[in-house]
DNA sequence: AAACGAAATTTGTCCGGACATATTGAGGGC
DNA sequence: GCCCTCAATATGTCCGGACAAATTTCGTTT
């Protein structure tokens, strides 16, 4: 191989490269719409196949959200700082292979100050409250409590929210909506009183703490639940090819 | 694969579905090939675009690896539990933006017992370490304390490693290997007596712990990183599309 | 004005083909 | 045996086209 430092880029990264820059720059205001991947093919010179794979990797990178026969639109909040973006997780959201979920509805609830900020959320605004344990086969300590808040939007079906099936799904089929972006913030906290209790953990002992947002095609968010998981029980492992 | 119209589900998601099973059920040992394209294509009377959108599907899920003139091979890893699968994050590895990271070697170490644990490693090895701390502009406590260990195989390199740049790409240029594959392990822990006086917390104060292994192509682990994340400034995002 | 429905728009799925590039293995020369 | 070259193989990139499905737009009707 001759020349072996300068080895040209796939054209669908080129492409990417420039829209992020654009991105990033500003020229299309967070929320507005993009071109078209039809004014991009003409403005590039390059087959729908290029766009749609370099439109692909800014989607992966969550700058930009798309739906079908509606457009591309820059996320809202993509570029903010310290996000790392995934995709593609599908129904894993809440599993735990040989582990079983039970919730509890609680009933409706005003967020505290503590609360709210704990929830990244509005104090004062009402939510209805789930919660739930997570056990593992042949353990007999939890490895996760988790808190799910619906919003008061959906008062009317969270009566019939049942078991057996995630929350979101439910409400998706029962509220006629849909689920378009989950956001995944993950922290390390110390156990309050109550998790403590109910994790049978000391209180102030580390635990991973997850919180997701769960928002719909509109952009409202329409559930979040955190989880807290003992730090000595519980690890999240991901993995990344193609480095 | 079902004949059965199902006509719910894309043609992609059907193969993807059916090649699951098939490795879930251990048809194709961890490690060894699976079907090339041109066969699963023939298989199932797709093309290779259907064919590549399913394998695509699959990767991201963590369960196949593929190398371009090599082949398809299942993850030996892939399917372990308490383990959620994420893919594609690219050059972000190591960002973190407005954030400076000085690191400094120093020098072969011999991994005692406890450390070894900590990094899910042999203890009797070894490496060579190298310290760092992550400063955000503005604040004067680090956001993290990282300590990498390269492998004893590197240590002709490990003097020619220099800042402002990644270790793992340092390592790719210096030692001719190709890093194919990152997993990362997020739990939460308590500081240790270094990391609180590093990062200016209280000890045992819960901190947020990302273990990384970098794997070659040949599937050797190269690097492992360990970084501790002061639980009160740091928060590890990321957003999950077409849910 | 509000409700309805058809048409245009836009992204998603899918096909067939072509060439590029990385890997592997077989064969030949030393 | 060892190393080099070359061909076969497999995945990556890219093209042009076609239809499907979801959304939006807009004109028509009530």
């Amino acid at each position: 191989m001759t020349t072996r430092a300068a080895r040209a880029a796939p054209r669908y990264a080129q492409v990417a490269a420039d829209l992020r820059a654009e991105i990033q720059r500003g020229d299309y205001g967070a929320g507005s719409a993009m071109p078209t991947e039809s004014a991009l093919c003409a403005r590039y010179g390059v087959s729908r196949f290029t766009v749609r794979e370099a439109l692909r990797q800014l989607q992966a990178e969550g700058l930009i959200r798309r739906r079908r026969g509606s457009g591309t639109v820059v996320d809202p909040d993509g570029g903010s700082a310290l996000r790392q973006s995934l995709t593609d997780v599908k129904e894993l959201l809440q599993y735990a292979s040989g582990s079983t979920y039970q919730f509890e509805p609680v009933g409706p609830v005003v967020l505290s100050p503590q609360r709210a900020r704990d929830l990244n959320a509005e104090a004062g605004e009402r939510w209805h409250l789930f919660e739930g344990l997570r056990t593992m086969a042949g353990h007999h300590r939890p490895i996760a409590y988790t808190a799910a808040y619906v919003h008061d939007a959906f008062a009317a079906v969270v009566p019939k929210v049942r078991r057996g099936e995630t929350i979101f799904r439910q409400l998706e089929r029962l509220g006629g909506i849909k689920i378009a972006k989950v956001t995944q913030d993950i922290r390390a906290i110390g156990a309050g009183a109550r998790e403590a209790e109910l994790l049978k953990v000391p209180r102030r002992s580390p635990c991973l703490s997850i919180l997701r947002c769960y928002v719909d095609t509109t952009g409202r968010i329409v559930e979040m639940s955190l989880s807290v998981h003992p730090g000595d029980l519980f690890t999240y492992s991901m993995h990344i090819d193609e480095v």
